[in-house]
DNA sequence: TTGTAAGCGTTATCAT
DNA sequence: ATGATAACGCTTACAA
């Protein structure tokens, strides 16, 4: 009597108004929690009678099995963490929005964590993600070497994939857009047109994308056995400062022996670059050629309309989540691969033969 | 003797690889599990010396307690969901890291999830969060009215923010960009310098946004006892697809009577207006005055600039966050609240008098 | 002040 | 084919 009483009164009251648990399923289909299991896992060995009447009764409740319970019991939480700098750059979106459509595909949710650019930050990110159990991560890192980041990497008990980004963790794939071959062809392009002294803007060497860009440019110039001036070469970390480009810009054309062109690779550069060619009445292409990256509305719809080097970040997202999955399937073989998407010159009016 | 044998192998051990658990914790520190998670939750009554002892045996395990068993414990999951339709929208990426910026801060994470502007995905990540248990929701509604998504969100069991739109759900709070100002003070501009013929290319009816805007267009006119021309009234609901600004220009380009003014309100309108205006050669603002929004490189810095109704989606974001941190906080007063961001009008030079 | 044990909602291993 | 039960890692009420 008491007995009873009791077993009526202590299970999870569906006028609780919590969430219906297999208990109440398996209550209303008078059967045990664990057919209630074997039916919404499709385990074979169950009569089509009582697969029905469970079915029914989930419907009735609306039940849905706890994502957080199931991984209490060490399934795969499938979440994949996304860290990078800063979710403005358009570039970074894209990447995202890559990563998303092929991660949501294959039954993932995508958390995202903006570090902006501070590597603190990316640790206590990589802390977290490895405490709820993300089952990989798609990571810009900020600096390359920064030994505490690479040690929370070292740690972390998920695959990693390196965006844009070249890391020394045995168990880091990565996947970059091909800055080298897209530097070497828009400088080639603008040696054929007659330019000699050409401008590099571009990020510093801490990370693979800067050095790229850098080899690249040496490179065409060395084809010729030119060297670049080295007072055109303007690298520096702060590439992510808003006023970079157009400071740059001004000092360049500043000089005692100004560039005829620019090669301006990188952010929002493209806007800081034109302010500051009009604020001194230089003409494009006129009295100095540009070229850009990546391609965007602005290149193309300003007048003359600028030459860029153009990839596709969505693509590069695309990649690294495909590359991600590939490791989450068969958890072994972690070899460390590394994918190249293209690039592409396009071009525009922003060029001029000398 | 069995008994302790048995006890020396079942319990996780340190070899297996496998995260620290409070177990192991206790055990280094020759206490007990339930005074490990006292020391970790900075519960008081614990002496000093004991303290010590767990936290040194969390140092050298480098424990974390895992989120997702706390979860189990009906403990807040801190996870925060974000559905919109598309990331490639900067109005989007800004309003995520509006958003972002805030919870992170409060110690909460942001998981996003695409629509791609179709319901069902809306309905299926709504689920996906419940089942996940995310403890609340920011979200951009495709369809204010479909049925199915709105039942969702009524049966979801955390607290809802909508962005720039409108729903009839109790538990949802608000916050939106104040269009209705935003697009009255733009009409009465081009009014002011004597247009009369005035276009409007904007989203349809079926969101808030698109109504307030037309609700604005048509009250500056209303205001000087005028109405707007129907033939000019360019509002459709397809106005995400790629073409629309362009289509749409064209179309009134090509009317008898053609407008002396175009207000293009909406994402990426501005490049397709651009295009049509060129390809026809119709100068801007000599022959046709333009204003769009929101602000964007483009717009500052195609010649002529464009004057923008301009607004921040970060702060659109923010908003959002904060109020959701709100109704997370005290669970209980859920009355309905909306907030409004302000608009700004941006004066440039695409806008002439007639 | 500290230890013990129940329980969160699943899945999986036993029996039956 | 199905039911009972242990286990996942944690928090917390209760006992000591």
């Amino acid at each position: 009597m008491s007995l009873s009483d009791d077993s009526l009164m202590i299970p999870h009251a569906a006028e609780e108004r919590g969430r219906p648990t297999v208990r109440e399923v398996a209550q209303l289909a008078g059967v045990s929690i664990g057919t209630v299991s074997r039916v919404v896992n499709e385990i074979p060995n169950v009569s089509p009678a009582v697969r029905a009447k469970v079915r029914e009764a989930i419907g009735i409740l609306g039940w849905k099995p706890s994502t957080v319970a199931q991984n209490m019991r060490g399934q795969a939480s499938r979440m994949i963490g996304f860290i990078f700098s800063d979710l403005e750059n358009p570039l970074y979106a894209s990447m995202i929005k890559g990563a998303e459509d092929v991660l949501t595909q294959a039954g993932y949710l995508l958390v995202v964590g903006s570090s902006n650019d501070r590597p603190e930050q990316e640790c206590s990110l990589i802390e977290l993600f490895g405490q709820r159990q993300a089952d990989g991560l798609i990571f810009t890192i900020t600096d390359e070497n920064h030994a505490e980041v690479l040690d929370s990497l070292a740690r972390a008990r998920f695959p990693v994939v390196m965006l844009e980004r070249d890391v020394n963790v045995a168990t880091a794939g990565a996947v970059t857009a091909n800055h080298y071959e897209g530097t070497l062809s828009a400088t080639r392009h603008l040696l054929d047109l007659g330019h000699l002294r050409i401008a590099l803007v571009s990020g510093g060497r801490h990370n693979r994308v800067g050095r790229d860009r850098l080899r690249g440019f040496t490179d065409a110039y060395r084809e010729r056995g030119l060297t670049p001036s080295p007072s055109l070469l303007r690298i520096d970390e702060r590439i992510a400062e808003d006023a970079f480009g157009l400071r740059q810009t001004q000092i360049l054309l500043s000089l005692p022996q100004p560039p005829t062109a620019i090669l301006a690779l990188g952010r929002h550069l493209l806007r800081g670059v034109l302010s500051a060619c009009r604020a001194r009445g230089v003409r494009i292409p006129q009295d100095l050629s540009l070229i850009t990256t990546n391609d965007s509305e602005l290149a193309e719809l300003v007048q003359p309309a600028v030459t860029v080097i153009r990839y596709s970040a969505y693509e590069l997202g695309r990649e690294a989540a495909l590359l991600l999955l590939q490791r989450l399937e068969r958890r072994n073989d972690w070899h460390f691969s590394s994918i190249q998407v293209p690039t592409k010159l396009v071009l525009r009016q922003s060029c001029a033969r000398i």
